[in-house]
DNA sequence: TGTATGATTAAT
DNA sequence: TTAATCATACAA
């Protein structure tokens, strides 16, 4: 028995994926071998009818991904400087994908740690867990599995418990960044976690 | 071919 | 509030 989130899992409708998605580990395995892994805290969900969607219009080279069967990733590069994650979910042709916003970090190589930078605060944001997790397109359109370099791991028996009695806070917010379709409340936070990128 | 613009971030 | 920085989308 796997605890590793299959592409049925992500077979969904992303309004109900991205919450589930909260409390589950993205696991990157570097080019090295070296594994990093962080729980996720911070999701923004995106499909097809809403206009900040980069589906919204119509299929393109760039956003090819997110009309893709549930189960990729859809990488893209965001101001010329930095990527951002998401997790492709919903069934094919129909585009919709949850943007990663940030992770806390079960550890992380102190030689690779920035001086001043607070631990928590490394992934703390769509394009910061990119930088740290070495997270670029080459990525965009690979398959969420060990072999791929990349994958997600389900809640953890104690989380799911914690988070059925009510341990765990979850903020559902309008979504950050955009101009388009602000008044959707399409983001989830674990409220009172530190990797948070904004509140 | 030319140009405006981001699902961001860190610094001022 | 602004600069950094460039692939993409869309107009022409």
């Amino acid at each position: 028995m796997s605890n590793i989130i299959s592409s049925d899992w992500l077979n969904r409708s992303v309004l109900e994926v991205a919450p589930d998605l909260l409390g589950c580990t993205l696991v990157r395995q570097l080019a090295d071998g070296q594994i990093l892994r962080g729980q996720i805290v911070e999701v923004e969900a995106y499909q097809a009818g809403d206009p900040a969607c980069h589906g919204y219009r119509k299929k393109t080279d760039r956003n090819a991904m997110m009309f893709s069967a549930a189960g990729v990733a859809y990488v893209y590069l965001i101001y010329g400087l930095y990527h951002c994650l998401n997790i492709v979910t919903d069934r094919e042709a129909f585009a919709s994908a949850v943007l990663i916003r940030a992770l806390q970090l079960e550890s992380y190589p102190t030689e690779r740690l920035p001086p001043k930078q607070k631990f928590d605060r490394l992934a703390a944001g769509p394009g910061k867990l990119c930088q740290v997790l070495e997270i670029d397109r080459r990525l965009n359109g690979c398959q969420l599995e060990p072999g791929q370099g990349l994958w997600l791991e389900a809640r953890s028996p104690q989380w799911q418990q914690d988070c059925d009695r009510g341990a765990i806070a979850i903020t559902q917010t309008s979504r950050i960044g955009i101009t388009q379709g602000v008044d959707l409340l399409w983001r989830w936070y674990l409220q009172d976690c530190a990797a948070v990128s904004r509140r």
